[in-house]
DNA sequence: GTAATTCCTATTAAATCGATAGGAATAATA
DNA sequence: TATTATTCCTATCGATTTAATAGGAATTAC
């Protein structure tokens, strides 16, 4: 299951994609308009600025951009900094491996190959999406 | 992340499957073999059993037994059974939909569209998958 | 210097997961 | 019939994770 917090940050990303102004959007507008509870929305946003994706201006009429066009955030990327792996088991994650304690050969274990699978079609969609794909606009 | 009790019982699968004899496979042996927590296991098959996959017998030189060809055996319904709903957000769930309660419109709702591409990309591949692909002999 | 905002750390509350405990019901067999 | 071995069932516990809250420091506009 997605957690709430990746579904905050994706919709919050959304909302700053879609707003078309020269001044950065403040966590408080966000957070009203989407209905995610503020504090939480802070820290969120603030994961994803220390990822890259957004900057932000502090104190009076600050708040966050996007530091790329959203053609140029890749979903795939976004979701490893807001879920953590994409891959359902550790040791078929590209960027999060570890070793099963209880897996004699990986090479052998029956999950390990069906799990790859879904890992590569789940990758296929989300490397293909980025933030301008999820049609922010409506 | 895929939980212990998938993995568990995705691995007991395989064991019984790939056990050619006539009586049924015990819980202990299973356990023993896959150190698995036997108690753990115990609550698992008993969940495989009530959806169908598996048979038991009670008593002295009990255990379970497939109750289908492993090539009958689908991914998809496994997981559902042992993980749960297959989507990553209930709004797409095929098996499990509910509302979100926070999104007013699911048509335009950017993550709902993500969402439905990943489910079905993850339900081609449990779909395609059955116990026999899963190469249980080695 | 005041108000508004991001930034940071810590804490709490709730939910879920993994495992354990204890024994009832059932069946084989000596 | 008594004994042993097994599945079956319910309840509980502990640990971990998740979601949310709290409080205030740092920064900036005006």
């Amino acid at each position: 299951m997605l957690s709430k917090k990746t579904k905050y940050g994706l919709k919050a990303l959304c909302y700053i994609a879609r707003t078309k102004g020269d001044i950065p959007v403040q966590v408080g507008e966000i957070a009203k308009n989407e209905q995610i509870p503020q504090k939480f929305l802070e820290s969120i946003l603030l994961s994803l600025r220390k990822a890259g994706f957004l900057g932000s201006k502090k104190g009076k009429h600050g708040g966050y951009y996007l530091r790329k066009l959203p053609s140029e955030i890749i979903m795939a990327d976004v979701m490893r900094i807001l879920e953590g792996p994409i891959a359902m088991v550790p040791c078929v994650s590209l960027n999060f491996y570890e070793k099963c304690e209880d897996c004699p050969d990986e090479q052998k274990c029956s999950v390990n190959k069906l799990m790859i699978q879904v890992r590569d079609n789940t990758l296929q969609v989300l490397r293909n999406n980025t933030l301008e794909d999820l049609s922010c606009d409506n």
